[in-house]
DNA sequence: TCATTAAATTGTT
DNA sequence: AACAATTTAATGA
């Protein structure tokens, strides 16, 4: 089920659209933000399609334009853990990028999707030039470090409703991951790899939430009416 | 553009 | 895990 690092294959360089999905270059100066656009590639990866793997040496700080990935890690055991998912508008990989080490996760493609890459050397010359670049990335790794302790939090309830709430809340962040609208493009299937249920129970606890008025479900998506209840969502599974 | 069919996703047991 | 119902996407006239 997995093919690899399609990025690396038949590589375009972004369309218009494309480009205007990728947050950060509108924080550029104009100078800075044609170099950083000439240097941009982005690759078509398909569902189970490997981004970037475990030990292999940082080629890209990568960005998701279209789709759907995961990012997840193995441990020894061969037991799988998954950080979090990354919807359009979400980059990552500036932590290793920036040390220049290998990647210590995997990032897989949950579903057909479309990523954006810069070099290494090009994130380091604007790291080095932008002032606004630098200023993104800062609150880039400060928000991460916010996803990542409520993460830890959400590890530790087993309550299945607030397990789906505050996963979904940390999709929908605009600061982390701008792509993101009204609606975010997720499968109940894809949700269920995310948070690890299955996808019944993941069903029932978005029926409960959209009973509730904070999402509405729809086909292959969904839509937050109230991003605040989702990420304060107490215990009230009366299913 | 519309009708038909296949595929994907959801709701339920 | 399996099934039926629903929605979307694809196809071709």
């Amino acid at each position: 089920m997995s093919t690899d690092l399609t990025l690396h294959q038949r590589r375009r360089t972004p369309t218009p659209s494309e480009l205007q999905g990728i947050p950060w270059l509108r924080v550029l100066k104009p100078e800075e933000r044609a170099r950083a656009v000439a240097e941009l590639k982005v690759g078509d990866a398909a569902s189970g399609d490997y981004v970037c793997r475990v030990g292999k040496p940082v080629t890209y700080w990568f960005g998701v334009v279209e789709g759907l990935l995961k990012m997840s890690s193995d441990d020894a055991q061969g037991t799988t853990m998954t950080f979090s998912g990354l919807p359009p508008g979400g980059w990552f990989g500036e932590g290793t990028a920036l040390k220049r080490e290998p990647y210590r996760y995997n990032v897989q493609a949950l579903r057909k999707s479309v990523v954006a890459g810069l070099s290494v050397d090009s994130f380091h010359w604007l790291l080095d030039h932008s002032i606004g670049f630098n200023r993104f990335v800062m609150n880039q790794l400060n928000e991460r470090l916010g996803q990542f302790i409520a993460a830890r939090e959400i590890d530790r309830m087993n309550s299945p409703d607030v397990r789906v709430a505050r996963s979904l809340a940390a999709l929908f962040n605009p600061a982390l991951y701008p792509g993101v609208g009204e609606i975010l493009r997720i499968t109940q299937q894809e949700l269920a790899y995310l948070v690890g249920l299955s996808r019944q129970r993941v069903n029932k606890a978005l029926a409960n939430l959209q009973a509730q008025g904070s999402i509405r479900i729809e086909y292959g998506g969904l839509r937050v009416l109230d991003l605040d209840a989702l990420r304060s969502s107490m215990v009230s599974s009366k299913s």
